[in-house]
DNA sequence: TGAATAGTGTCTGTGAGACAATATTAT
DNA sequence: ATAATATTGTCTCACAGACACTATTCA
């Protein structure tokens, strides 16, 4: 034994254990806006997700999450702010920490343990800053009771995944979900992106992360937009407009255009709170 | 480059990296039944933590959650499993994973990653059965907005722990809580703790975790004496009744010898129901 | 008998769901 | 004028908070 927690540091071997690797994977998210014939129409909006397309082994040519094996004194964060820089050239966007999968097998080619994050960003903040194999892909979710069933599309291909959620007696976790088709993700990303869509649904009911997908001014009608597409259900105006309007505030500006009658912009309201304590 | 997958797996150096050491470390809640004077007054409750005191450095003689570092071909919740029935020869209890903890330097020795679980046990079904350096400890949780203390108490050893919540603009995350005051706890293990209870606050309203931590059998005032020490707050009597009504069913039995009504006792509606399907 | 908990009844206010009604624009 | 969205009004119903009341036991 050691006298003290010098001497005892000074002789720690810390090469004697087979260690794991661990990447950090990041989870984009965004609404997409797309414009459609009509010109008194809203423009459609996409729920979508950031994919890169894998060039070398294993799983070449397919598509993955963005992510990278993380530095000796690197925090997972860290990395991840990293990667979200090279793939997206955004920075000081909103990242939480996801889940950590870690399936022994997850990799073949040895044991990698991946720390997922999710980002939210708003997509019209980045004009052609997208690393050039990335792509994102808008997302059609259908969930029921078992099943989560995601169609993704990017404009040029299309495939579809589902997994299922099985809850087993004591382990219950929301986020041990089960691959049931998968033919072009890499790795188990088809559980990191079910499970982010699960969490973001959530966090969307009880949090105010959905600003960090908005810009600074928007009318009400986008922002409930953005909620029907991640919710993918319609909301009754005036609750929206009731549950919204404490998180929101109503500024001078408003949008016309629309071969309808215009619409006030809002903008978020907490940051709004700090400035005016 | 290589001309297939196999080709490629063949070539991988997996020792290229320079790797952390992974721990899995978990967080065991239950609810301490203790009996005190009055004959007729019911058991008080405590909300408890299952700590390990420390046998070598680093922070040697200082308490931590029982964990321990993955074996290669583990996962991490394998080894939280592994580590709770070395701990409390418990088995098939509750297990979920809490948030990966990954500061740089939040061990000494070097870099380890800490993929946290959270666990609920009924205490009345671990009878004699701790590990002999292991220890549980009554937790009184104080929160406000900007602080979590917790004084924890075994019965021999009382000390206190604080943590700051701080939310930073676009990373916010939970679980980015802060050390403020911390003397008797090893390595970032108050934030693990911290986050555990803020978590389980929140699954208590939304989920049935909770039976998690009750026996088969048990009054509907037990119940709510458990939401109650865990919330940290007195709860009314009938709309606690209202609210849990749905998730419980009137068994036949009673409970007797309180020097007051009899209780009748319920029994948790979740399995009920799939056997009755 | 009385201390203590078990359990029920009911009033009130809040807030979500639903739907109707009005307002305003560009073509 | 019309299609389309923006915005507000209001009715109803469910349900949580609050408090009062009744029920039952055992030293």
């Amino acid at each position: 034994m050691y006298r003290n927690e010098e001497e005892f540091l000074s002789h720690y071997d810390s090469s004697k254990f087979e260690k794991p690797s661990v990447t950090s994977d990041v989870l984009v998210f965004s609404v997409a806006d797309e414009p459609q014939g009509n010109y008194r129409k809203l423009n459609e909006k996409h729920f979508a997700v950031l994919l890169v397309k894998r060039t070398d082994y294993p799983f070449k040519d397919k598509w993955c999450l963005p992510g990278g094996f993380i530095g000796i004194d690197e925090t997972t964060n860290e990395a991840a702010k990293r990667v979200l820089k090279s793939e997206t050239n955004l920075e000081d966007i909103y990242l939480e920490q996801l889940y950590t999968f870690d399936e022994v097998k997850r990799d073949p080619r040895m044991r990698i343990i991946s720390v997922s994050y999710m980002a939210l960003v708003d997509k019209n903040k980045l004009q052609n800053k997208l690393s050039n194999n990335a792509s994102w892909f808008n997302m059609k979710v259908l969930e029921d009771d078992k099943t989560i069933s995601v169609t993704l599309d990017n404009g040029n291909e299309s495939f579809s995944f589902s997994v299922g959620k099985e809850l087993r007696e004591h382990t219950t976790d929301r986020y041990e979900y089960k691959v049931i088709k998968n033919e072009n993700l890499a790795f188990d990303h088809p559980l990191v992106i079910a499970s982010g869509i699960s969490r973001l649904k959530n966090k969307l009911e009880y949090t105010d992360i959905v600003f960090n997908m908005m810009p600074e001014y928007f009318t009400l009608g986008e922002l409930q937009q953005v909620y029907e597409v991640i919710l993918n259900k319609k909301l009754l105006d005036p609750a929206f407009r009731r549950i919204i309007s404490s998180k929101v505030i109503k500024t001078d500006k408003v949008k016309t255009g629309g071969g309808h009658r215009p619409s006030v912009l809002f903008k978020y309201k907490g940051k709004y709170e700090e400035i005016s304590k």
